[in-house]
Formats: structure tokens, sequence, C-alpha cells
DNA sequence: CTGTATCCATGATGATACTG
DNA sequence: CAGTATCATCATGGATACAG
């Protein structure tokens, strides 16, 4: 038989919120994108220049999805040739303090295992 | 010729700390697990119950990244037949103000995409 | 019950080439 | 420069069956 299922106490996971924001942190591309963004408004150009390993299609689509959910704005400039500026929307700006904690975490994270590895290594 | 590329005021991106959390809150599950183990301790099966739609492989999976990055610690409790708990650890509880503010900016993002759809509707 | 192994479908990404 | 189309590749997740 053995033991009974517990009743998770649990509350209500946040599981949509949750999941709609992880939905857009997707790939491994949009946090740097959003980051990237939270200085001055950038073209996709000096997006591409920031981060080098980002193909075009995915910073496209990245941009495109983030426009869409009303983080990024688009500006087309009048120049020669035509340039495009994107920058965060106020919502976007509501990201950048979570995406700090995590990074927070994230230094502790790397921390401890480092000192983890350095146990293992000794014994 | 075009514009030249402005020199990025962002700060070093966090790139690393940041990937190294998204990587463990990969896949669509792992922020949950996190979030199910919040509480008290559960075991195996009663993580399944509480995420339906997980497969077991994958809740398998993400427990043992999670344990070994120091985040879960897992226990085989003395029963018939056999069945494991999992916990989070102290490092692992650090992660629950993070993965908090993530789905509270979420909650956000949804409102506002309700009222959007709603000005599209109207328009 | 607690997992693990296998097979398969899907989605995300990179590279390249090409349009406006 | 900005962006898209196409193709190939790889990682991840689900389903199922099975082992301890």
């Amino acid at each position: 038989m053995g033991l009974p299922l517990r009743k998770s106490k649990v509350c209500p996971p946040p599981t949509c919120p949750l999941s709609e924001v992880l939905g857009l942190l997707r790939g491994a591309w949009a946090p740097n994108v959003i980051w990237q963004l939270s200085g001055e408004p950038r073209r996709f150009g000096e997006l591409r220049h920031d981060m080098p390993k980002i193909s075009a299609r995915v910073l496209s689509a990245r941009l495109r999805e983030l426009e869409t959910r009303g983080l990024v704005t688009r500006r087309v400039l009048d120049t020669s040739p035509p340039s495009a500026e994107y920058s965060l929307t106020s919502l976007g700006r509501e990201l950048l303090p979570a995406i700090d904690a995590l990074a927070c975490v994230g230094r502790k994270l790397i921390e401890e295992w480092e000192m983890h590895q350095r146990k293992v290594a000794l014994s």
C-alpha cells in the first residue's frame, strides 16, 4: 500500500504568472536582451554587437515577442540606411529587479558550488 | 555607412549568474518543483500528484539536477514499499523570493495584456 | 512506490543566403 | 543596416514499459 498522499499545504502555486514570465525569459537570450536594454535604447546592430553569439533570426524573434507583450517598443529611425531602436517600456522595466534578484541568487549558487568542489577535492 | 555603434553603458551583464539560475529553472517544471517544496518535504509520488502533467522521467531529472546543485536534499524513508522524500535546502530557499518576484511581474503582465486586449477589441 | 531506459515528437537555435 | 526564409541540428519533454 505505502504511505497515503498528503495534501499539499502550499498555497495556489503561481504557475500561470510564473510560466507567463518564464515563457518570456525563454531561450537563453531574452533575459540578456532585456538587460542590454536596461540602459539607453539600442539599435538592432548594437544588440547583436552586445551579444556576439546570438543569431539575427533569434534576436529578431525575441524582440518581436517582447514587443508583442508590451515590454519593448520599436522605433524606426529616419536614417540612411534605415535603423531601428529598441527600448524597454515601463512594464518591461519592472522585470529588472526580478532579473537582478535571480542573478543575485545565481552568484550565491556559484559560490556555494565552488566551495563544494573544493571540499570534494580535499577528500 | 549608417550610424556608428554606441558603446554599451550597461555594466557587466550578470550573464553567468543569470544563466546559472535560469539553467536551473529550465524546462517548464523546475520552478514548480521548487515551489511545491517550499512548504513541507514531499515525496516523489506527492510531487507527481501536485503536478499531474509532469512525467516521471522529467520530475526525476529535475530533482537530480536540483540535488546536485545543492538546492534540494533527498531522504529515503524506511517504509514498505520504500519511499523518498525531498526538501529544499537553505540555499534552495533563497530562490523563493526571486521566484515570487517573477510571479509578481507575471501577474502584472497578464493584467496589462488583458487590458490591452480589451482596448483592441473596442477599436 | 521510486525511479530508469527507450523511442518519438516538438521546439529552439545557428548558419547561410537573401530582400528592402 | 534591419530583418526574413530555409535548412540542419540538438536539447527537452511526453509516453510507455520496465526494474528494484
